[in-house]
This record gives structure tokens, C-alpha cells and sequence, in this order.
DNA sequence: ATGAAAGCGCTAACAA
DNA sequence: TTGTTAGCGCTTTCAT
């Protein structure tokens, strides 16, 4: 009755692990998941039986059943090109990868470019594809998370919805303190005059790194600088730079949201002949790379990057896992000293 | 015997779109995978049902017939952090999954940092849970691709393995091309102590540009200059950079074999009191985005990193679906020219 | 052109 | 603790 040998080139089966090892494919299984009600002799039967065939778990199979897919999305919803030469995303990319494949999922990459795409997208988790999703990059009120939760599937954000209180996971890092601490350096080399050049409006880090700027002024009893949103590109922190140049020409300081931005404002101060830091003080957003590649190397507010993708994994899983989870995450940022203020 | 309508909350599965339209299940499977013997009535029911239950093919089942996993992988063979603050990867990885996505197949992202993440992948690949592999950064003669090769895993690579011929299949950039119009740049612009920052020679990348600098000296009647190897990344750039004026003081133009690796040439040169272009010029290689950044902006050999990764999926959406596919694609390189040559 | 039926490899009751 | 037994939802012969 037991089944014949199996040919040696065919992917080994649970069927053929057991009747090598001598019990049912039922024990096999237990074995193989972990269960405990296991005796410890088949145990070690299967494990070796299963060592010997190289035997790896057939996924379609076991999701057929346990509709469960194992696998998690990481999805971009960002429309602009502008992701793709920002080193953030590759670092959260790195975290989330790390901890998902440490917990034996895999890590389906997605972009969303158009609403077609996000359609589709959607169409596509509710279809059981996979069982939570990471979601990179949200602007505005963006539907698409409550869209997903409500579809069934966890869904965690980095950054924080624009409207508060929904109810969402997200994971964040602390813009607010970090807002400060980048006018806070500005504030305590003697700056007085200092501008901003904020990121995009429409999204929680622009907003919360703006308002982080303007707590620290009125600590400080200073006024409102010029303010001239930015869009995190480095041409968008050049172009906020001329504009900024031309409200204020007697800044002396500017605090702009990203790294990228913060180059394209040096750039702009070099042809107009300011010299950084002594007329004109900088500081950035992030400490990416470029940061301390930028001539002068550019005194900048550190997000754990990593951390952030690391911590928006583990916060899928433990939800997918059905544990507690925090609703909102928000990790500490750190001012690195360097050249430009 | 029609099985009674299901109840709406569930996912609708084959079954009941099968029922709504009246037909069989292998009908509406037909319909739904675009087969071609079905009547244009049946078409149409499947289709309208399909479309009012919103229903999605559950992958699982599919693939536990078909033994298919319709996924690819993406594999980050790299040991080091370089990769994640190298925009170069995320080009790619933009490219692929552009490709992949169009294909209707996901886009499984994983790295492999230890010998150990690498024997798990293979066991992972060879479990049939993807179709096929993208391999990205291969260092040396990493036996990784035949592995899957021989384990029946189609893998396409990007760069090329160091001792060819071995049939595989892989996506390169012309980096002999590319050496020589870095090189001939410096040439035309008058320079005659020409060194270079090579990539690291475990890599054809690394190799390829090398020779095609020494083919340009060559063909112009130029010696050979001072060579120091680098890693690809700007602290590597930097310390090449140390070596090269230290071997050769009298150097006039330096090749670097990556942006990155041009950036901390630049910065060590500024450090030395090295007018760029005028004492020293440089040329870099990849046109990434701080190319232009930098101080003075860089001239520059581009590769087409989108289409790199494009290609490579192509390639291996080829392979899949049986059809003939190039062993080895070359793609051209142009020259940038900015301010540092 | 269509339907009936047989699985794909696995997990999860349920019994024993 | 272990085995028996149903399926999970789909594709695919094989008839018709």
C-alpha cells in the first residue's frame, strides 16, 4: 500500500518523505510545521528522510489550503520618477526585506504608478496574493490603505496618514523633533534669519518637518522665515532656493526637509556666490549618502532608515500573526554635525 | 446540481463564476485564459460574470496544476552595504520589475548577504517557487548561476561571469566601449598622465572598463598611467585617489570607473589643492544622479540602467516562455559631458 | 465547443 | 501520538 519509490529526479513530495521515513504524511506534516505532538523517533525520521530528498514544501500547495499566501507586498504608490534616485526607498526596501525574509515570507515588489495600477493592485491583494502589504510613499488622502484594510488585508504605511485617527498602522519617524532639531542647530550658531524649504504639502513628513521648523522659532523668539515648499528632489530644492533667495535675500540660514533638496539649495547658493556655512548656514533631512559627499558636507537630521522598514515589517507581522501591535510607530531622529551649519 | 449561489462575502472562485454564466468550470477556465475554442456567447457569460464577482484566479491552485509559480526572483547576491546606497541597483530593480509586472508576474525581491542566505535561496528556487531569476552583482566566479541552471532554474545575470562561455545567460552594458569613450575624452582634451580608479576586478565590469581605458592609451600612442583598483564606492573612490597622486604626482586626468568612486576622487583632489578640470580632470561612469551633483559637475559615461533591467527580463520572459533568447546582450554607452572633462 | 472527472501536494479535522 | 480522510481551486485530458 505504501506508495513505490519515487524516481530520484522528481521533486520529492511529503508523500515521499513519509513513506522514507515510515509514517503518514499526516506525522510528516507535523514534523515539518513544527508541531509539538510529535513522538521524538519520527521526528527525527522525517527530518532526516527530508534532509536526504532535499525536500522543500510545495507553497501552492500549502496556501491552497491554509489561504494563507506567505508572501507580503511591498508596494510603491508613487506616480514620479523621483523614488527611483532616492536612496530612502532602497533603504527601506533593505529593513523590510531583512525582517520578512527572517520570518520565512516573501517580499513581492510592486509599483503603483498610475490609478490603473492601483486598481489593479488592489484587485490583486484582495485576491489572496498576499497577506499584508507594506505601503511606501503615500501622498495626500490616498484611499488605498483603508481600501486594503477594508478588502481584508493589513496593510502598515511609512509616514502617517494626512487625517489622523483612521485607525491605520503606520510607521514613522519623528519629523516634528526633527524639524526642530534641524532650526534648533541653525538657532544656536547665531542664525537669525532662517527660510525653509519644506517637502510636499500633501504628505505627513512635509507637514510635520515644517511645523517642527516654526515650534522652533517661536521657542526661540525668532520669526517666521521665508517658507517655499519643495517636492524632496534635488532640482526641486534648487528651484525652492532661487525663490527663497529672492523673499529673503538676507537669509542666513535654511533647513530643507530632504538631503537631495538641501544639494540643489547648496548648488543655487554657490552660483549666487554665498558661501556655506559662513553666509549662509544649511542643514538637510535624512543623512543619505550624498549628504556627507555634498561640498561642504551637509550637517543633517538622521532617520533610522533602516529601522523604519525593519519596524513596518515586524508590525505587519505581528499583526498577521494576530498579536498587538502599535497603531502608530514613530522612531527618534538625530542631528549629525557636520560642514554646513 | 448546479451548486446554489455562493454566499457574496466569499471570494469567488471558478465554481461560481462557472454557475452565474452557465457553463462548466472548465469552460469559464478556458474563457478566462484567453483560450481559443470557446463560442463567443460562452466568452461573453464567463466574462460578465467574472467581471460583476470581481474574480481573480487564485494563484495557489493554478500553480499546484500548472507547476508554474509564475513569480521571478531578484536576487541581490551582495555581501556588503554598498548595493543599498548605490542608485545603480534601484535602476534596475526598476527596470525588471516594469517588465515582470507587464508579464503578470510578480516580482519576488531577495538578497543574498551570507554563503548561508545563498544555499537557502537555491533550495528556495530549486522548490519551484519561482520560475526564474534575476541575478544581480555577481562578484568572481560565484558558482550561483550554474546551480540553478543545473537545478533547473532559468536565471538571467546581470554584468557578465568572469570566464565566459559557459552559456549563461547574461545582460551587460558595453563597458569596454565605455572605458574607451571615458578615456578618449581625457585624450581629446589634451590630457597625457591619464590614470584610473578601476571597479573591482572579481567583476567583468570591473575588468571590461580597465581594458578598454588600456585600449584608448593604446591606440592614442599614450603609456600607460598610474591604476589603483577601487570597490565601487565613494570611501573607495577617496582612498584610490590618495594612492594614485602618491604613485604619480604629476597625473593630468583620472578615469574613475563608477560615479561614486568619482566623488571621493573629487573630493581628495579638492582636499590637495587639484583644480578640477584645469590641474586634474575626471571622468566618472554610470551617470547616476550625483553625477551631476557634484562639485564640479561630472562628465560622465552613461549606461542605460533602466533597460539593463529591462532587458534582463525580457531575457528571461523569453527563456520562459520557450523562446529563443540571446546567451549575452550588450547595451551601448554614451558619453556625458560636463564640467569635470 | 463543451463537460465530467481526475488529480496537483498539502493541511486539518476527526478517529483511533 | 498517529493515521484516515476530505477537500482547497484550479487545469487538463478525455469523451461527447
Amino acid at each position: 500500500m505504501v506508495p513505490p519509490e519515487a524516481p530520484a529526479d522528481a521533486r520529492a513530495t511529503l508523500e515521499v518523505v513519509a513513506a522514507r521515513a515510515g509514517v503518514s504524511r499526516a506525522t510528516a506534516s507535523r514534523v515539518l510545521r513544527g508541531a509539538s505532538n510529535v513522538s521524538e523517533s519520527a521526528r527525527d525520521a522525517v527530518l532526516q528522510a527530508a534532509q536526504e530528498l532535499s525536500y522543500t514544501v510545495n507553497r501552492a500547495a500549502r496556501s491552497l489550503v491554509t489561504k494563507r499566501a506567505d508572501s507580503v507586498g511591498f508596494l510603491v504608490a508613487e506616480s514620479e520618477d523621483r523614488m527611483f534616485s532616492d536612496p530612502y526607498f532602497l533603504g527601506i526596501l533593505r529593513g523590510a526585506q531583512a525582517e520578512i525574509g527572517a520570518a520565512n515570507l516573501q517580499l513581492v515588489f510592486a509599483v503603483a504608478a498610475t490609478p490603473a495600477d492601483t486598481q489593479q493592485f488592489q484587485v490583486y491583494a484582495a485576491g489572496g496574493h498576499v497577506d499584508g502589504v507594506l505601503l511606501i510613499s503615500l501622498h495626500g488622502d490616498d484611499e488605498l490603505p483603508r481600501h486594503l484594510e477594508s478588502l481584508g488585508v493589513p496593510t502598515v504605511l511609512n509616514g502617517r496618514p494626512l487625517t489622523p485617527g483612521d485607525g491605520l498602522y503606520c510607521v514613522d519617524s519623528d519629523n516634528l523633533a526633527g524639524g526642530r532639531q534641524a532650526t534648533d542647530a541653525l538657532i544656536a550658531r547665531g542664525a537669525r534669519r532662517i527660510a525653509t524649504i519644506t517637502g510636499p504639502q500633501d504628505m505627513g513628513a512635509g507637514q510635520d518637518r515644517l511645523a517642527g521648523y516654526r515650534q522652533a522659532l517661536r521657542a526661540a523668539g525668532l520669526p517666521d522665515g521665508a517658507v517655499v515648499e519643495g517636492d524632496f528632489s534635488v532640482a526641486g530644492g534648487a528651484a525652492a532656493m532661487e525663490r527663497l533667495l529672492a523673499a529673503d535675500p538676507e537669509l542666513d540660514a535654511v533647513f530643507a526637509a530632504s538631503d537631495l533638496m538641501a544639494v540643489g539649495a547648496l548648488q543655487v547658493l554657490g552660483q549666487r556666490g554665498r558661501r556655506v556655512p559662513d553666509d549662509v548656514a544649511v542643514v538637510g533631512y535624512d543623512d543619505v549618502s550624498v549628504a556627507a559627499l555634498a561640498v561642504p558636507p551637509l550637517t543633517t537630521v538622521r532617520q533610522p532608515i533602516d529601522q523604519l522598514g525593519r519596524t513596518m515589517a515586524r508590525v505587519l507581522l505581528a499583526r498577521l500573526n494576530g498579536a498587538e501591535a502599535e497603531r502608530r510607530t514613530v522612531l527618534p531622529t538625530e542631528l549629525v554635525r557636520r560642514a554646513s551649519a
